[in-house]
DNA sequence: ATGAAAGCGCTAACAT
DNA sequence: ATGTTAGCGCTTTCAT
């Protein structure tokens, strides 16, 4: 247990420097560990402050430092487990460059999330990684401009100074379908992930692969969630689907409800397939377009760092290697 | 786009007021949309912020407010969408009551997670939420002593002012026990969490029930994790089984695959139940121990606003309501 | 080895 | 309505 203090207000640091009969300035020297204090003040600083309970105001030595050595990460959804899983690639990267985060998610809303990034922005974090985000280009041209920024799941091409880690979305979604011809399906359906960037390029690559086989298309609406995946999928079903490819992981968990209370069984009379790789669908044994999240994390920070060294060099966009991992959905 | 700056440094205030020429108090006013200011002076600064770029500096004006508006928050584990479900609650919450949050995660490792909360302390977040933790007794009376806080998911009494939201783990097991026992089941095997106060109660609550019934608990060893319920519940079956209750959901889906991989079937071989009530697992059709996660976080959120208020009050735990949700795994 | 002084960017009396 | 002044808690020259 520490010592009391006087109600509300903090100790200080002249407050340890006082209790030790020294400087602040000393005191300040001591506690980052300088080696021009002499043992004994050194040892007397220590003890105060820990008697005290003194704790550093980090937004007072930020200001004069003018460095927070802290990254800002914002989510998308944190409900979704592959961001959790791309997070711990940033996490590790970040923490190899001696930053902190400070995790923010604006939940989908892209109203919440431009104001959750500003007030990153304002705390002054010296980087920004995105998963995923609903900024406009506008706004991420401003942002790019103002900050070290790099966005991960997919590019944006065209802006100064914005680099991306991303997945190839049309060759990934080519693997599923070449997958489920191979298996002998020609009636394979597509449940889209709605109207967004990477749905339209997993569809894309969907409606691509399709043609190059000589099959229809058979594209039927959807959402990246489980909803989306569970109506998507009965749809394709009444469309006379015999495999299904979901545009990504957590809609095709719904697929697989969807199919269930449809009184349809995985894989004997539809084949599913998902995108994104999350480690929850092993444990459901579905198939599934696997992207190696935790490097892209890992690669993300590793971008920023480079574009911290070197603010004015051009964007740089990485595309990470896609491979699609064989389960029980489509056997 | 706005206008480029002079290299690296920012615009300040102080830059704002020169270009609308007029004081830094005025600036500083007018930007905080007060009525003193002229409407001339305001178009002024306004414009000049506008076009400067400019971006207050949150680690300033904290430092002379005294004030951040922010509350810290920890969750222990991202990959758990349990988790999730209680964050979506604080978030409300928490912005209801006019704060910011700032999101960090120890990833289940006790030293980082130290080294996370005491970052948050730094930065002098106003209050302290922590949704599952691995913190000793006494780092947690000192961080209380400190700073109003509050524990989510289980309670820690006799320690002052720290406030805490729960479920009744132990009532909640003997739910799921009544469950299957209604059902005619006799060998129902429990597989644990590990070692951890959550996982103590719950079997301590599945083995009050058992013997309530006149039953002979089975308990193997498990863990909060897919390995964990995948390995429980094989052992669970080799011991006899018939029905397995898994400490949580995240390891129930594992047991599901488990049971999978050994061909059993769920229900028609083994039933299954889990715990926590995520809102996964209604895709998944199992049945599970429901808990308020929500609830439980804008509760959380709630109690710390109080304890701002009143930071000397004592401590208030509050045990949320806890029902069994009967799904396909129990049929 | 130690202290005095200046100042980071901002706000809040207190003048006027 | 607007400007002047004095810090918030800390780090960092620059003396000594």
């Amino acid at each position: 247990m520490t010592t009391p203090r006087t109600a509300a207000r903090r100790p200080t640091l002249h407050d340890v420097a006082a209790r030790a009969g020294v400087s602040k300035s000393l005191a300040s020297l001591a506690l980052q560990g300088s080696l021009k204090v002499s043992p004994a003040s050194r040892e007397a600083i220590l003890a105060a402050a820990n008697e005290l309970g003194y704790r550093p105001n980090r937004t007072a030595s930020s200001l004069v430092r003018q460095r927070t050595h802290t990254i800002g990460v914002h989510i998308l959804d944190l409900h979704n487990p592959v961001f959790a899983e791309i997070l711990d690639g940033v996490h590790e990267g970040v923490r190899d460059h001696g930053y902190s985060t400070i995790l923010v998610t604006g939940n989908a809303d892209p109203a919440t999330e431009r104001r959750e990034i500003t007030r990153l922005l304002e705390l002054r974090v010296e980087g920004l990684i995105l998963i995923a985000h609903r900024l406009s280009d506008d706004d991420l041209a401003t942002i790019a401009g103002e900050i070290p920024t790099v966005v991960v799941t997919w590019q944006t091409p065209g802006i100064a100074r914005l680099d991306s880690v991303s997945g190839d979305d049309v060759s990934g979604s080519g693997l599923a379908v070449d997958h489920l011809v191979g298996l002998g399906h020609e009636r394979i359906a597509h449940v889209s992930g709605g109207s967004n960037r990477i749905a339209w390029e997993r569809r894309a690559g969907y409606e691509q692969a399709m043609s190059a086989h000589g099959l229809e298309p058979i594209v039927v609406d959807g959402a990246f969630t489980e909803a989306g995946g569970y109506a998507g999928a009965q749809s394709a079903v009444d469309a006379g689907a015999t495999a299904i490819f979901v545009a990504n992981d957590l809609a095709a968990i719904g697929a697989l409800a969807g199919l269930r209370d449809r009184g349809l069984r995985v894989p004997e009379d539809v084949a599913l397939v998902g995108y994104d790789g999350m480690r929850l669908l092993d444990s459901l044994d579905l198939t599934t377009v696997a992207q190696p999240l935790a490097d892209m994390g890992r690669m993300s920070a590793d971008l920023l760092m480079e574009r911290i060294a070197d603010p004015s060099r051009s964007a740089v966009h990485r595309r990470m290697e896609t491979r699609i991992v064989v389960r029980g959905s489509s056997a």
